[in-house]
DNA sequence: CTTAAATTGGCATTTATTATCAAATTTTGT
DNA sequence: ACAAAATTTGATAATAAATGCCAATTTAAG
């Protein structure tokens, strides 16, 4: 990792479009931001070369894919060796129902993982079958999703400069 | 909320691929799911039209933005009552460093919330003059996140029918 | 204030998206 | 199991968007 990368005020606009709407055109995007199609569409190359923008993504109505239940899982860990984390984060990548995993500081928990499934069924057969069965795995503590207040991962670019 | 909208093979496909890459062509998604550019782009039209695709965004790189620190919160309110959730979604809604808050089901909080910040001044400063002047806050446990495990928001499509 | 470097906007070309429709496939009813 | 009806497909053509090029403008440097 060399020097920062410099952004001026079109492509902080250009980040803030597509981070909500990525699904605009770069005719679309370029008459938002005030410039014309040609150097929009190289601003957003550029921010994709050097790994700015990471990816793009489609979002799905877990509703009406009948995935009725998200739930978060704080995990606690036996010993905290490398290899323990190790062994337990590979088997975690494997399961589909695992949307998010992350390490975390902190009390009781190591990890906090959030799980979609259908319905209880389907989440006690993974609680059960798949995560309590992975070694060093010394605590698991359930909560439900009732409702998303906020759910877009748009990061705050008010701190970018 | 009418009749459950039936998918086929090809449904689920295009929309496991989009949900991977949502920046895929027409084209080129056409090819990875063996139809050709027209019935596709018709499939996805009407995934789009009946809210099955609810959005495609575009995920920043946090490290590269100077967005070092990534926030998990526990929040407890000291009553229960529907008008102390308003006030506080309300607010909340107002924060670009929240990029997700949920009500939960649980012991001790009401409220898991994500937060993004460059560094632990902004850190404290967000908590200290936003978080715990909201009335009916009544308790505030800050886990940090050390890795991002997995983080794909991918939904798992194999309970789809 | 002059010169050099970088960035823009318009245009031409290539490529992709989108509408149309006959042919093929699947579904339905008998 | 068969024929008719309804969908869905793939090819083609027309429209629109993406991309490369370059002269003109803007910005930065001396």
């Amino acid at each position: 990792m060399t020097s920062k990368i410099q952004l001026d005020a079109f492509d902080v606009k250009i980040l803030q479009e597509l981070q909500i709407d990525g699904g605009l055109s770069n005719q679309e995007l370029a008459e938002k931001i005030g410039l014309s199609a040609s150097p929009c569409l190289r601003r957003v190359k550029i921010l994709e070369e050097n790994g700015i923008i990471e990816k793009r993504v489609t979002l799905l109505d877990r509703k009406k894919l009948g995935l009725d239940i998200t739930a978060i899982i704080q995990i606690g860990m036996d010993r905290h060796t490398p290899k323990k984390f190790e062994v337990f984060e590979a088997q975690l990548k494997t399961y589909e129902e695992v949307i998010e995993c992350y390490l975390i500081t902190g009390q009781d928990a190591d990890y906090t993982i959030k799980v979609v499934v259908p319905d209880m069924e389907a989440y006690q057969e993974f609680l059960l079958n798949h995560i309590t069965t992975i070694p060093g795995v010394s605590s698991v503590t359930s909560s439900f999703v009732m409702r998303r207040v906020v759910d877009t991962g748009a990061l705050p670019l008010k701190y970018v400069k």
